[in-house]
DNA sequence: GTGGATGGAAACCGATCTGTTTCCACAGCA
DNA sequence: TGCTGTGGAAACAGATCGGTTTCCATCCAC
């Protein structure tokens, strides 16, 4: 049954996809009827389709991260799990239907930087950089803030490569990653001393 | 005058400046009028919005890659010729009126990588790493392809950052960019020799 | 001049856009 | 049995979409 979750709940699951899929300019009709909710519906739950895609954003956002992020402590160390992301990303480039980074893909849509959607795809992209530079603190490298930036781009990089190509990235933003956390001297434990030593 | 080019140059460059800045969306109408030119030269002009698209970053294509890449031989090393891109590209935008590199936007906006404008997209993505590769394979470097590659990510992730943050690079895209050469060995040739024995 | 090509202005087409409204089916509750 | 609130279906509004067409002014070749 498509009807088991609430109307909020079935517009900001078919927003969250249709507008990633086919873009923010995707009709507010066909959004609704995805959803399987009035319009009338819609407009007494949003303010706007402007709202609707802000919401929508910032509600796919936890389960993105999610889905990218390892969990708390799972044990590995932080290049594993700094690396665990892209490989991630590899997976779901690989996959069909990858359209990049959905808060990249969305404010480059949007253009307006002022756009409440631009200021949640922000606030998530911020989240990842803070992801890497906790990882990167823990691994106790010389500059974090620097690194855990350049790992961010690393990662939209790749999202772009692969949109652009239309292709899987087949480890490229993975090695891409693998050479910052070398050149910074972030190793496995059991190397980290011969790594020193270069 | 407006009325100096011929139409079709008049349309090249509105849909150039327009289908940037305001996204691929934009109406014809708002695109006729900017260009002072007729729908009904458009459409004689292009098959279709679609093939304008393709076309005007096509157009854009060259004018772009001469903004960002060196000339042919000003006497540069290959490692400053590189780094002159992302020179460029942190001056484009810190400027106003900056929406990341057009091509990997209109690629986020269109989706469907078989559009003629996706395919215009992915050709001059191709060009700038193949800038790269050149520049590095006159410099040396073990693995030219890789690092080509990984540039033209770096290239790409500066881009998506200034656009998701709306603000300056402030150099992260110069000083990444150099942090690959660095690991890569590419140096100033007066300092070449002291780089390999590291 | 005159004929033909160029090209802009604007009406027009059907479809779609965001957003509003009306109407009705159907809950749960008194 | 009625009352209220939720929410879907659908008509509606005015604007705009991509694309076509008609009409007319201009200009260059002859």
């Amino acid at each position: 049954m498509t009807t088991q979750a609430t109307p909020r709940e079935r517009l900001l699951d078919a927003a969250g996809e249709l507008f990633y899929r086919d873009g923010v300019n995707i009709g507010v009709d066909a959004l609704c009827k995805a959803a399987g909710v009035s319009k009338k519906s819609m407009y007494q739950l949003f303010r706007s389709k402007d709202e609707l895609i802000a919401e929508s954003l910032a509600s796919v956002g936890p389960g993105y991260q999610q889905a990218l992020e390892p969990g708390i402590d799972d044990g590995a160390t932080p290049r594993e799990r700094i690396l665990a992301v892209f490989v991630k990303q590899d997976q779901l480039a690989a996959g069909g239907e990858f359209f990049g980074c959905p808060f990249v893909s969305t404010a480059f849509e949007l253009k307006n930087p002022e756009h409440p959607g631009s200021v949640v795809a922000r606030h998530f992209k911020q989240r990842l950089t803070d992801f890497f530079l906790g990882e990167l603190i823990a691994a106790g490298v010389d500059d974090p803030d620097t690194l855990a930036v350049q790992l961010a781009m690393t990662f939209d990089g790749a999202s772009a490569r692969a949109v652009v190509r239309a292709q899987a990235l087949n480890g490229v933003g993975i090695r891409m990653a693998e050479a910052l956390l070398d050149a910074a001297g972030v190793r496995a434990p059991e190397l980290a001393g011969q790594a020193r030593q270069n």
